[in-house]
DNA sequence: GTGTGTATGTCGTCA
DNA sequence: TGACGACGTACACAC
């Protein structure tokens, strides 16, 4: 099997299991790893069941499937020596996903607990624009301005993220200063040496505790 | 189906495509999408069928799958209705991917052709080292050292790490002054007027044609 | 469509 | 094991 498009993989002879969909991706499974296929085809795609050269079919291959992206020139190909098992099914339109917990959720939580950012802190927005992308809630504090950057992990490139946020908000007469907090609900060494570095603030949340007493004041209205 | 874990997620009652792995991963698809299931387990973990509780076994729910990983208190928990195939393989195991083409690569042409920066250029290492991370490729330049930022898709990211480097080396009296080289595959207009305006150099790299070169070089030995 | 930020990211590597 | 960066990242959303 091989594939070719960003970058070229092949893969050696082996039983695997290959799911074909509707909308013509591919998937090769082996029996292990994670949700990630070893190799597959990214929809929109065509596949195409043909022949084997004859080098391969004295191989052993009885058929050659070709997948062929629509839209650039990435290319599937599977050569076929054994099928253990075909089943094919009509599974039809699929109702979504439902999700809770995502840094959208974290971000109302911390709006409306503002008060986690430390006594005398009260909520002017969220997604506060600016000409770089929005600033995930702005705030007014004791002494000022802040900025907070919400993250679930806390990484490196959050830090630099609030960085430019803050030299840009900083130049607005109308705001400055503006105090920088870096939260999430973990916070990586690294990541908090830099942003403690740069005089930003780094708050680490418990989501759990956060939800829970979003529950309790839901209850009382 | 109902994912429990660092989210929760909620899944609507469909015909799906159930995949149970050795390791005890399980992944729920739908008939489109990418190779991304709906929803998933992580390895390792257990799964356990069990009987339905008396109001779901009275909305037509035959067996529960409960999936629960072996690290975390993640679980899965999957209601099923109706088998419409059902069919058990024994894979064994795998022979990996091989790949061609990713980062590293890059860097050993670059390496290579190093005078692909500009005449005058000498290699002094790659990877070289720093408390705060490796440097891809250092090298000598014509008016002093070089550092050099390598990615496939040059990014605004790799810019800000590009320039972290920057501000260690030339504090380092040894190696100052050091100009920055930003070498991508392709880069990102942003990214571009980001390093520009930092004094930092682009130059875009051919893979093929590197690839050609060093083909080229390996046979002539 | 392109750019930007998130992800139950996943995956390798290296201390 | 945990931190860290790359990924054929994929994916949603704003402009």
């Amino acid at each position: 099997m091989t594939y070719t498009g960003r970058l070229t993989a092949h893969l050696a002879q082996a039983t695997r299991l290959l799911m074909v969909k509707a909308d013509g991706s591919v998937l090769v499974h082996s029996d292990g790893g994670s949700y990630k296929p070893l190799n597959w085809m990214s929809p929109p795609a065509t596949m195409r069941v043909g022949e084997p050269e004859p080098d391969e079919a004295s191989a052993g291959v009885t058929e050659v499937w070709t997948v062929q992206a629509t839209k650039s020139d990435d290319t599937l190909r599977i050569a076929i020596f054994t099928l253990h098992h075909d089943s094919a099914h009509e599974l039809g339109t699929d109702p979504g996903l439902v999700k809770d917990g995502v840094e959208s959720d974290l971000q109302r939580l911390l709006a409306e607990q503002i008060e986690r950012l430390g006594d005398g802190h009260a909520l002017i927005r969220r997604e506060h624009p600016t000409p770089i992308g929005p600033v995930d809630i702005l705030a007014r504090g004791p002494a000022g301005h802040v900025a907070v950057e919400l993250k679930r992990r806390g990484d490196i490139d959050g830090v630099e993220q609030l960085t430019r946020y803050l030299d840009l908000l900083n130049r607005d007469p109308l705001l400055a200063p503006v105090e920088g907090v870096f939260a999430a609900q973990q916070i990586k060494p690294q990541a908090r040496t830099l942003a403690e570095d740069r005089g930003i603030r780094c708050v680490v949340l418990d989501y759990d505790e956060m939800r829970g007493l979003d529950d309790a004041d839901s209850r009382l209205f």
